[in-house]
DNA sequence: ACACTGACTTAGGCGGTCATTAGTCAGCTA
DNA sequence: TAGCTGACTAATGACCGCCTAAGTCAGTGT
């Protein structure tokens, strides 16, 4: 809510703190983003989440050309996150549908989060468009929460190793 | 939970669904994607999550080239994610620094709910790191809650147009 | 048999994102 | 004053993301 306090001192200051050689390498979020890293990614997953199915859907929505719509469906039922698979409707040819799997419906708090924070910072005349959920009708947010419930502010994280696996993570 | 049932109906099927002509020109995530979409700014921001405040830290730390690194941080700071600020180590010459913003901070969910998602299908083994609550020491994690406080599942979000100011989102 | 439509593919081109290599420049330290 | 170091900038080139424009191709309806 206060938008003005610049400069603050946002860090995680945990255990590994000074990883001076621990580069993340194997870091997930690297991955994640091997796996999404560009913009007619999101925007098709956008679509997905609205309700898209159809290839011309995708196209149209997200105002992508044709031959970007293809590679980026291809590439994300070959990488799991959607599947495609034949329907007909009655009196039409059999066509394909693409729908989100788990993999891909799990990347929504992603992609809430991401319109959150354009909401915030980008938008001058508040959101276009509001989440609700669909049991009570309140307002969705995505945030960060502790599994003793508390709300977690970005200077109270700390960063710990997780796996103490045999001793693979060495400088 | 459930890891293996594929194509799950998933979709925000709200008021706005068969939203044809509304085709999300103003849409929040767009904006988002205008301002960080590539994968050195992620992970430049994942630095400075970490810890990190000085040119070399980020260069080395995020496996960057330095004029990657260099552009990536003069743009970050004219988008208003960072600022950079001088400083001086006792002994050292003065330098810069730079430094997460509240703009900055605040996408904190989404690089966590990206950790998250990545931890969850792209690691075989586990997570590598783990986060935790500064004051509890509990497990964080980025989820959906509606302000009721319920936690949200993708199937139950509804889209609503937000501001019904005077007729700006017509055809 | 023919045109029609939705779902693509192919070809060509532009600009952006990287890495590599080679500088520059500012202010301590010797 | 000369050297060192951290923080950059400049030049080049590979590759990628995306566009437009122009096909192809397979069922459906006439």
């Amino acid at each position: 809510m206060n938008a003005m306090s610049n400069a603050s001192p946002i860090a995680m200051t945990g255990a590994l703190a000074p990883r001076e050689s621990w580069v993340a390498r194997q870091c997930s979020v690297e991955r994640a983003l091997q796996v999404i890293h560009t913009r007619s990614a999101f925007l098709i997953l956008r679509e997905a989440y609205y309700g898209a199915t159809r290839f011309d859907e995708f196209s149209r929505r997200a105002r992508l050309s044709e031959p970007v719509t293809a590679t980026r469906l291809r590439e994300l039922v070959a990488a799991g996150l959607m599947v495609r698979e034949p329907y007909q409707e009655p009196g039409q040819r059999t066509r394909d549908r693409y729908r989100l799997t788990d993999m891909g419906a799990e990347l929504l708090p992603v992609l809430v989060a991401l319109m959150q924070w354009g909401d915030r910072w980008l938008q001058e005349d508040g959101a276009p468009v509001a989440l609700r959920h669909s049991g009570c009708g309140e307002p969705v947010t995505a945030q960060l929460r502790c599994d003793a419930g508390h709300q977690v502010e970005p200077g109270e994280l700390d960063l710990v190793r997780a796996a103490p696996a045999a001793g693979v993570l060495s400088p």
